[in-house]
DNA sequence: GCAGCGTGGTTGATTCTTCAACTAGGTCCC
DNA sequence: GGGACCTAGTTGAAGAATCAACCACGCTGC
């Protein structure tokens, strides 16, 4: 039991501002998208997922995995967005565990109708305070964070 | 109504691995703390913020500021924690809508206690990941995105 | 061909968070 | 000194996240 390395100025820096953008970004972004279609920001990044998959359906699990979520969280949700008409559930026609979730028409609708200002929130909100080199080191320093947290993260895959 | 600037490439690495960093990282550590000592992240937070305070208290407001919540979620908070006898509230003396929140003799045992094996966590997740550079780099970007989000944020007051 | 284990997914209870409504004290200013 | 408005904080209800328990299917080895 040795004495811990603390954090030095730098290192608390760096922490201490991820942690706060980590509360005030998802913040912000949930505000806008409530006020602009009664969702959250993970209901819409469920809906992106499946409107860029090829064929617009994805099986839970991949689902989740995308959406950084647990299948329990991904369910419920799921479930919700089937109420609204946005997905739909069906069985895997070759492995009778596997669910799939399908984006409908309408939930394509929405997202294609949310997209353009969601995109303008995302730059107002974060992309614009940052210059195109602080895009490059944060893409890759953030990559390098998700890897040491998950390291078969979807987002680090070939191509 | 213009075309959206869509994300280019390196826009949308940054802002995945954002996006992700910030649904893995909470998750990882509230499950480190809860499996220490039954408190999630937000609820450490707190109690850090006391603990670092002069006289180890502060106002609620302030508590929120500095912890990013809004006064409701700190006044839940606060209530759960006064339950577990970590923290007292008490009315401020010369403002009587003021009510300021005071570590406990136990609250501060406990995080005494947690500490060294959160920062061990927050290194084992994160830190270490990084280059000396890197966190350089991330808290310089991580400072712009904060001032973006709140002009005011605590973590950019000249000391 | 069936026992045992791993995978994929759902569900319900509990806990957390948010939102809107509200109390109450302070400040401005006429 | 009394409105009007602002700041600080609390509360209860509603919606969301987590956790543990569970079911069903598939694969493996015998």
């Amino acid at each position: 039991m040795t004495e811990p390395r603390w954090l030095n100025a730098d290192e608390r820096r760096a922490w201490l501002a991820l942690v706060s953008i980590n509360t005030l970004l998802p913040a912000a972004l949930d505000t806008k998208l409530h006020a602009a279609g009664k969702l959250s920001l993970f209901d819409y990044t469920v809906l992106a997922m499946l409107s860029e998959a090829e064929d617009r359906f994805l099986p839970m699990s991949e689902l989740a995995a995308r959406s950084s979520a647990s299948l329990s969280r991904l369910s419920h949700v799921v479930t919700k967005l089937q109420k609204r008409g946005w997905v739909e559930r069906r069985p895997h026609p070759h492995d009778a565990r596997v669910t799939t979730a399908h984006l409908t028409e309408e939930g394509m609708a929405t997202i294609v109708g949310l997209a353009p200002g969601h995109v303008e929130d995302v730059r107002d909100l974060f992309l614009d305070a940052l210059t195109e080199q602080d895009v490059l080191d944060l893409a890759r320093i953030g990559e390098k964070v998700v890897g040491r947290l998950d390291t078969d993260h979807w987002i680090l895959r070939e191509n």
